[in-house]
DNA sequence: AATGAATGAGCGTTCATTCAT
DNA sequence: TATGAATGAACGCTCATTCAT
């Protein structure tokens, strides 16, 4: 026997502070005179708080390294139980990309439909992706898309397909009728991405350098999209 | 985590095709009239043809989940040899990394020098990124720094402090200057990441998405460039 | 070092011979009308088995040579099951001896309480020795102290502090009261070592010689005993 | 990937100090005006000084535990070289014994055929222990045969039948005599491994213990030496 | 004879997954 | 459903031994 070197870091907490894990707030909720939820509604509620604890812990340390017991320790769960949800560790993190991203394909169309002039588009833009993906923790599954989505073509073919494409579809039919009316150089009509750089740059960024050198990105994004729209420019 | 079985048979071929192992290689020179090579270049060959199947391994599957196995396969060598010439996997990672970009400093720290008007200097920003980048290896080792960078704070702080504020400070430079004589507008010069912003989709797009949507990235680049760089726009 | 190629074959034998593991117990016990051990009980039962394993493997080998493999193999259970109870290898060691030795150290200390004529507490040291270690595994504990504890210097400072001052401890108080009386010569209160040499005689030389020339071990210690307190000797 | 904890220890040292590496030694040797030594000459001190590096090493760490590396280094050869001059490890090992035990054989026997009264023999004793033994690396060769002996059966039975078994014939002999003469106890003659008693613990002691409590050894073997032979004592 | 780069079997340890309770 | 003890395949790393130079 030759007893590898020191053991450091990942301990053995079994309980993890500031989550609140379902467990112990169902418990608190079934006590009292509160009607005792469905049995699909527990369900529901523990595939939730899985699927909260595998965002923290995949944000967290990235995919590989990820332990399941740390999962379901920060769900304040068994081991075992995730199995009940969740076939294995990879659907468990499709299922969350998934999950997560789902929310926002509605709200990206209903803007294909608006009619706004450039400027007040432009601020929308800006407003949409800090308030809905920058401040939540969509950025962080949009960062794990970035790092693990290779690994995971399903998930990345779904991505592009459900999130990607839509928005900018949605992007092109709107910058059309604006481009009409001159407002909009056509080069964007073709590369709708030059829009959504900038807010990739703020998600890698922001993970990579922070620390570094700190970006306000509310203003490095309106300043972008100031640039490309820039009144009295157009080709 | 780490799906217990892989999908795609990564099984027990003892050489990789598209490879030139420094073994094969060597066998061919040594035959030939060529002088046998000395003992320290037959180390470098030896070292690169590492770090060239590590780049291959870790772009294919990540860092977590590239075996040291398959490296030392597609390296034409025994696993032990990797540890003659890199500490631990960590280094190797490091090294990878560190000898890619190393030769792209130089280069863009020059760049800051020139003086050129704006529409020349653009064409010249979009070609380096590029032929440099884009078209070569280096686009992967990007690509994994967006990916791990996480995990390797060292790693990321050296990709900041010896390529990302060296190129930012070379772009300020440059366009100061530009900006005195109106061609180019302030907030570039705040954030010049917006200047990369491009590059950064260019690279994430073509790991995540080329198959389901291929991207002209030059002209994708160049457009961009004009974009910012309008002439007749200036605030 | 370790010799690349084992000389007795130590091969894949699933089940050791003369070795009752807990698993084998445990299928017995469940069958008959006896209650099914509890979680714990069997948790106990599981460490005991791993812990008998462990002894018989770190004695025929020593602790380096030791594969945990084996250890498991003879304990019933697989090589991970190890880890659910011993951090590491290191730890699984330190706690053996410790819990082979822990049984003895307050039957020690009794003795010393006791005030008996120097014959028969020769008799009864003697006694002592070879009924609660030469007979038992603790034999071969002591061994394993002898040959690793320079390697485990924590092991070896509980060991003299919690079995070796402790008895020398209470030798002293003992001898001294005899030596009041003039029974005991003044030098074996410096070094009460002397009185338990022949016991470390007899435990390396049944480790090492046995094959050669057997030793009657209660018969030579009963001598030294008698040699050493001898009637009528006295300074 | 998964890189392990810390390296920690046992380093790179190309050189270690205290030791004067033959390779060293001879090279001064050789440039002045001595003859230079034949090539036999040379094999003899290559062998011994890899005979002193493993001696070092072995006695720092422990057979299983030295590594041929360093052995190397500290003999100041390539690692391979360690190959001409042994088969293998547990050659290595076994020669090292037998080469340290040899020079003693000889005295042990010549002691046997003197015929001195107990009190100087006593001493006589003592000394040689003290002197030949106790404070010279045999005492380290002692060590490693308790240590180690146990899976060197045949080192077991060499250290039997070669040092111990000669030096208790010398000693019955020895002391047959003076029993005659009424100055030795009979039991001695039975178990002549009680005179070696002590010094067993004076090695194993100072192994272990020494930093906890260090033991005056001349007096403890020369205290247990006097009693017993303690005149006027005997049955 | 001497070197030291290269090898590859071997081991401790981890952790996704299973399954008896 | 839920648990968590148990499993065992897998992997990074080590190091005795070999062998081309």
């Amino acid at each position: 026997m030759s007893m590898k070197k020191a053991k450091g870091g990942r301990s053995s907490r079994r309980q993890i502070a500031g989550t609140a894990p379902a467990a112990r707030v169902r418990a608190a909720g079934t006590r009292g005179k509160t009607v005792a939820p469905s049995r699909e509604a527990r369900g529901m509620e523990r595939r939730e708080a899985i699927l909260a604890a595998a965002l923290d812990e995949f944000s967290a340390r990235g995919f590989e390294a990820t332990r399941l017991d740390d999962v379901a320790t920060r769900a304040g769960i068994a081991k075992g139980t995730i199995y009940l949800y969740f076939r294995d560790t990879d659907t468990l993190f499709q299922e969350l990309v998934r999950a997560m991203l789902a929310p926002v394909i509605g709200g990206i169309e209903a803007m294909g439909a608006t009619d706004l002039p450039v400027n007040l588009l432009a601020e929308r833009i800006v407003d949409l992706f800090v308030r809905e993906i920058y401040e939540t923790r969509r950025q962080d599954v949009i960062r794990l898309m970035i790092s693990e989505g290779r690994r995971f073509p399903k998930l990345a073919e779904f991505y592009y397909r459900e999130v990607l494409s839509r928005a900018f579809d949605a992007m092109r039919a709107l910058l059309k009728r604006a481009a009409a009316r001159g407002e909009v150089p056509g080069a964007l009509l073709e590369f709708p991405q030059l829009i959504a750089a900038p807010a990739l740059v703020a998600i890698v960024w922001s993970g990579l350098f922070e620390r570094y050198a700190p970006l306000d990105v509310r203003r490095m994004v309106k300043a972008h999209i100031d640039l490309l729209f820039a009144p009295g420019r157009v080709a």
